[in-house]
DNA sequence: CGCATTTATTACTATTTGGTAAAGAATAAG
DNA sequence: CTTATTCTTTACCAAATAGTAATAAATGCG
């Protein structure tokens, strides 16, 4: 992950750049970028320091949430996942509904990088949307689901914090979709006939219809032959 | 609802056809019947008799599972909801998971009920096609969702029975779709390129998109025209 | 070293949860 | 009318749950 530093206002500043942004905003969109800032030196602070990695904490808070959802989720369950106390889960992270904001956080930037990823092997920009929808149904199948999905079911109904990430993220792949299919109507992979933006639509509902359906029937992986077919009926 | 009653076994039996039955095996499909069965005067028996209608109850508890989900529901909220006690709640239906069993039979026998009743309004199968998308989709919005696309996400990874009903509620609705696109094939409307049963697929999965993106942004009706769009692009 | 600060751990608690047992009402059959 | 049967209601309970308070430990700073 790139990173650099700097001094501003009397602090020592890392400045690194998320996936997120900088697969989105940066290489397939435009020249819109933006950063997130940690205080660098944040443990040189004193009294006792954190006996644990916060990522890695985090990483099994999500893989909890991921697993059983958010109100089938236990406070034990999550310090039990993460091997830490009670009070220290309390007082490092806050309550059950902040530790579960941090940890859908956590995975729209994990999920993204991973992702985004494949979609920049070839020259060919259908042949990266193909490997891009590929990834994402393998992924899906991999991790039983997705927490993006489960969470808009589960949680965002009657979660405003919750519902406002995923419209976000929501839009953002939209767009990152959307230009892919942009790319490839003009190197004349995609006909032209329909607007991006309405197909991106197209495969926005089929990605949420695929995390859905694995669900369920994880037998025989028939959703990948379904992105397949939306995708070439454009050919 | 089609109905008729027999003398059998020296029990006076009801027979009624429930919707899924008739309208998908009977009309669409083939020859294949299938019924319900239950006896009547059933409530004429000894004891103290019911103070409440089952049905009432059983739609509460529906609508309580389908607005808050399995885990977020509680027992207060179910015994809250149907204005019965406790006790004859547990005594009536059994546990919560019974009783989550029973709410989503219901669940699927009312709702394919009201749906496929769209799917015979025209003479053209293409424009019954359109009018079965159109109605569904005006349902999730209308209900906020699907309580089967709910329990697919929340519940059935961790609930053989709940994801048996769901497995075969699917089963059932892929091949209605598949007949009713092998019919509109048939009559020239829909292109003949690709087999009934792939396409029936596309849309199983588009539907569970659809079912899963209006939990979260409900403001425009976009997903009625991605399946208009799914649709037209078999014309 | 000793103090301020932050984290770790233990212990505690009020509430909720799912579930049961027993007592009290309403009905049909004998 | 009595009794068996079924439903209703009240009361009760053990376990789990979310969350807090108090104490102990580890570090930086003066």
């Amino acid at each position: 992950m790139a990173s650099g530093s700097l001094r501003l206002a009397g602090y020592e500043w890392t400045l690194w750049l998320t996936a997120v942004w900088v697969e989105i905003y940066i290489l397939p969109i435009g020249n819109k970028l933006s950063v997130s800032m940690k205080l660098s030196e944040r443990n040189k602070s004193v009294g006792r320091p954190r006996g644990f990695d916060e990522e890695r904490v985090l990483e099994a808070v999500m893989n909890t949430f991921w697993e059983k959802g958010y109100e089938g989720t236990s406070f034990k369950d999550l310090f039990e996942a993460t091997g830490l106390h009670k009070a220290s889960l309390y007082q490092a992270f806050g309550d059950k509904h902040q530790l579960f904001l941090k940890a859908l956080g956590f995975y729209i930037e994990q999920t993204f990088k991973e992702v985004a990823a494949s979609a920049y092997i070839s020259d060919s920009p259908m042949e990266n949307l193909r490997s891009l929808l590929s990834e994402i149904n393998t992924l899906c199948l991999k991790g039983n689901g997705c927490m993006l999905l489960n969470s808009l079911v589960e949680v965002a109904p009657h979660d405003p914090d919750v519902k406002e990430m995923i419209e976000r993220s929501h839009t953002i792949k939209k767009r990152f979709l959307a230009d892919m299919i942009d790319k490839a109507q003009r190197s004349g992979e995609i006909t032209t006939e329909q607007d991006p933006e309405r197909l991106a639509a197209i495969l926005m509902v089929a990605l949420a219809g695929v995390a859905a359906t694995v669900k369920g029937f994880s037998g025989a992986d028939h959703t990948s032959q379904v992105l397949e077919d939306i995708l070439t009926s454009w050919v």
